[in-house]
DNA sequence: TCTGGGGTCCTAGGACCC
DNA sequence: TCTGGGGTCCTAGGACCC
């Protein structure tokens, strides 16, 4: 049996946790720069506020129904997620920590009964020791342990925790489950689908694998085989190392002015380069990229990016800095008013199992010693104590009207709340 | 006026090799 | 009129996820 632990609307469930006047309330979390909404309590989604939807096209219901909106403070819910996966780990052999809200469970090698005993005590423990509401479900595969813990959002007499395991419930369950709805089957493929006649994820297990492995890849016979209980996507305990780093941020207003977009280039890089040696990574290669806004009309439109390769694979700040701004600066053009970049860090391997270079002239154990002070200094006495002048000294503006305290994070927001 | 950010995997097609 | 067969690697783009 495979188990998935899914965080009910976590972010709002986050900002609850601190501020417990918000529980039966519309809440909901904003994107960066204060844009879409992410995160959306019971009370909200009744509203009919959408999934993404951008905050001034609700301004209104916002204000007449007195939502509370939130800026998005991931300093918080990053660590409350820490806590549920070191709780998770507790309780069950092995967990995949899937995203920031959602871990799967390895139960293979126990038995069904077993498995089913420990899934029901998850939901009380979390919400007893993190207080986090959080769905279970479990099943044969991960796709239908998917299945099951969106059960337990739909009917809440389960009491957050569905236990789907023989034929004939999970046939009912999927005569009723609808195709747009499974893990994997997305807007395109489910339009597809929907045009074919397949509405339900019955139905869809009902056709022909070769047609499925036609229309929709491998990745989608996967998904079919998966429903039908055949076990077909991997359980990976390890899925820390990231294959690519991107770093972006869309501004505030337009930037016609080259100098601040290379600044924030200069800080993405930076701030690229920070987590890739966290991961103890290298890169060779950096993808920069540039864009106007794309949802303006009548001004000129722009979107540009640019590969650069690097002479061997470093993880220096400054490598990297330098590296991004003069690749950002050819691809940047006057007259347009940029208002996202961004700076991705791929061909990533392991500092340790990398060659040196022949032609590097630099003292690279010099080098390495002096990011290892800058990435202490900046953990010591809070991040961009130290930057790079590239990066400059003002800061860039974004959006974020509605920011909560990093309660658990930060040593002045925990005085605060004391006091 | 105001529309997020960070990932994964797969496929097709081009350039190149012998 | 006729023009091989078998590969690899890279990139861009598309699909999906949260």
């Amino acid at each position: 049996m495979f188990g998935l632990a899914d965080c009910n609307n976590f972010y709002v469930s986050c900002e609850r946790l601190f501020n417990p006047s918000l529980c039966g309330k519309p809440v909901v979390v904003l994107s960066n720069n204060d844009g879409c909404v992410i995160s959306r309590s019971q009370e909200a989604k009744k509203l009919g506020i959408k999934m993404g939807e951008p905050l001034f096209k609700i301004k209104k219901l916002v204000e007449s129904e007195r939502v509370y909106i939130f800026s998005s403070n991931f300093a918080l819910y990053g660590d409350i997620s820490w806590r549920i996966m070191e709780r998770l780990r507790q309780m069950v052999p092995t967990i995949e920590v899937y995203s920031i809200d959602e871990a799967f469970i390895d139960f293979r090698g126990i038995s069904g009964d077993q498995a089913s005993k420990i899934a029901r005590n998850i939901s009380p423990i979390l919400l007893r020791d993190v207080g986090i509401p959080v769905s279970v479900g479990i099943s044969t595969t991960k796709t239908l342990a998917k299945v099951a813990a969106k059960l337990c959002k739909r009917y809440p007499k389960l009491n957050n925790c569905c236990i789907m395991n023989n034929a004939s419930d999970i046939d009912k369950v999927l005569d009723k489950f609808r195709v747009e709805d499974i893990w994997g089957v997305g807007r395109r493929y489910s339009k597809m689908l929907n045009s074919e006649g397949v509405d339900t994820a019955k139905k869809f297990t009902e056709c022909n694998p070769v047609w499925v492995r036609d229309k929709m890849s491998i990745v989608g016979l996967r998904t079919w085989k998966e429903l039908k209980g055949e076990p077909n996507i991997g359980f990976e305990e390890n899925l820390n190392d990231k294959q690519q780093i991107c770093t972006s941020r869309s501004f505030s207003s337009d930037l016609y002015d080259h100098e601040k977009v290379i600044m924030a280039i200069a800080k993405f890089a930076s701030s690229g380069a920070e987590k890739l040696r966290k991961q103890n990574g290298v890169t060779s290669q950096i993808h920069i990229f540039i864009l106007t806004n794309p949802f303006k009309e009548g001004v000129k439109e722009d979107y540009r990016s640019i590969v650069v390769p690097l002479n061997y694979p470093t993880d220096s700040t400054f490598e990297i800095v330098k590296a991004s701004c003069s690749a950002a600066l050819s691809i940047l053009k006057s007259g347009y008013g940029y208002k996202k970049a961004g700076v991705i860090i791929t061909d990533i391997t392991k500092k340790n199992e990398t060659t040196g270079s022949l032609f590097c002239e630099k003292d690279l154990g010099k080098e390495s010693e002096l990011m290892k002070s800058l990435d202490e200094i900046n953990l010591k006495y809070g991040r961009d104590t130290l930057v790079t002048a590239a990066q400059g000294v003002d800061k860039i503006k974004y959006n974020m009207n509605n920011l909560s305290r990093r309660y658990t994070t930060s040593w002045e927001d925990i005085i605060k709340v004391k006091i």
